[in-house]
DNA sequence: TTATGATTAAAACGAACGTATGAATCATAA
DNA sequence: TTATGATTCATACGTTCGTTTTAATCATAA
């Protein structure tokens, strides 16, 4: 009794998490994801209600996992650090490097899921959206005011903003992985999709740290 | 004969771009684009031809223009350098400024047309990703190899990586700019939205450019 | 005024969509 | 073995989709 709903359950979120990822959610029809899961038309509605809540169901079966890590680990940190503020490079890798380092974890999605989380921040369906805005407050919140600690010189309107930055750069990075070798001629560098990830890691890091701590802008009309 | 063609041609574009942008291509029909542009449904057909090369058209009569000024700029840079390589913040600002001003002008598309493209190059379906990819070829062949004279001593391959970087945070910046109004609680300031822009633009400059300059990745198993 | 070509209008097309239904099939426990 | 509840299946429902067609309406030139 157990084997066959799990089974088809767990087909229909790795078929639907790959091809909304390709396509997205308007994009991807419920015959394509029963057909890529090899599972009846009826079995999507039967086992997760609607489209809607299987979408829903796709993120949440990665975001649940993703966000305890992140919280577990900013937990660790604040523990070492006993007090003191956390260095920020430590919160970006906490919160961006347990982001990318989960697309090496074939388990937990891979670089499909990553590649889907990627394109729908920018792809905001209402009901995405809100949904997503909901899963990902709490965490939000606790790297926003670990950010406010350890850079108490900087104003807190730019920390959010910077954080704003770090994250389209990083969805980009990710969804845009296939996106851009089109745009640029991918050619300089021969590397398999695992070294690619391997380097990606240190390659973004740098760029987000070196935006993170950049100097402050001078707006217009503003003295030094 | 002029004037009523041309008036239906630019409502449907108009309307065409607020909706892609705010519900995305698959998300948007052809029933509420003429019903919002106050023409017949049949409208769109005749002086498009579809869907398809409606859409084309919505950033067509953007880009063109993008791409020569962005062209054009970077003209003029080089010309005053004269010969001598131009500095990373001024390519930078002529690509990503360039943009961003655009946004504050209501004639060339302004922050809708902005945030469309922003979300749409996450947003691939295959036929726009090839044609934003054919569109923008020559512009970014000419920047990337402005920014490899600019800094010699940084691998190509890492000038590349760090463009995407700065693509995706920029347009992450724009498209996202009503998404994570629910992410954050975006109470830190109270700016209306052409004080929003007008901030934007130095504050994405100075992480831009911290990024671009930050100091170059380790990779495992490489020394110092 | 009338002829002509461009544009708009109303209506319909077949296809694909998400969803619902009821019968068939399965695994399990009495 | 049989009864039961869970799951799968084939099929159809009503809508909406992008597109097409044909006729009406318009602006212009002869």
């Amino acid at each position: 009794m157990e084997n066959r709903t799990v089974d088809t359950r767990e087909r229909i979120l790795d078929a639907g998490e790959r091809l909304f990822m390709a396509h997205g959610y308007e994009g991807t029809s419920m015959r394509q994801i029963t057909g890529e899961a090899g599972v009846n038309l009826a079995a999507v509605n039967y086992h997760f209600g609607s489209k809607e809540s299987l979408m829903q169901e796709v993120f949440r079966r990665r975001l649940d996992w993703l966000n305890d890590e992140r919280m577990r680990v900013l937990d660790a940190l604040e523990a070492e650090a006993g007090g003191q503020p956390v260095k920020p490079s430590a919160i970006v890798d906490a919160f961006f490097g347990t982001l990318l380092r989960m697309a090496g974890d074939e388990n937990r999605g891979g670089m499909t899921f990553l590649r889907l989380l990627g394109r729908t921040l920018t792809e905001p369906s209402e009901f995405i959206r809100a949904f997503l805005a909901h899963e990902y407050k709490a965490v939000m919140d606790r790297y926003k005011e670990a950010l406010f600690k350890a850079l108490p010189e900087v104003p807190k309107a730019e920390i959010v903003w910077r954080f704003h930055f770090m994250l389209g750069a990083t969805s980009y990075a990710i969804a845009g992985t296939d996106a851009l070798r089109l745009v640029t001629d991918w050619q300089i560098e021969a590397e398999d999709s695992t070294d690619r990830l391997d380097r990606l890691v240190p390659r973004l890091m740098s760029f987000l740290l070196g935006g993170l701590r950049a100097p402050l802008p001078q707006f217009e009309g503003e003295g030094a």
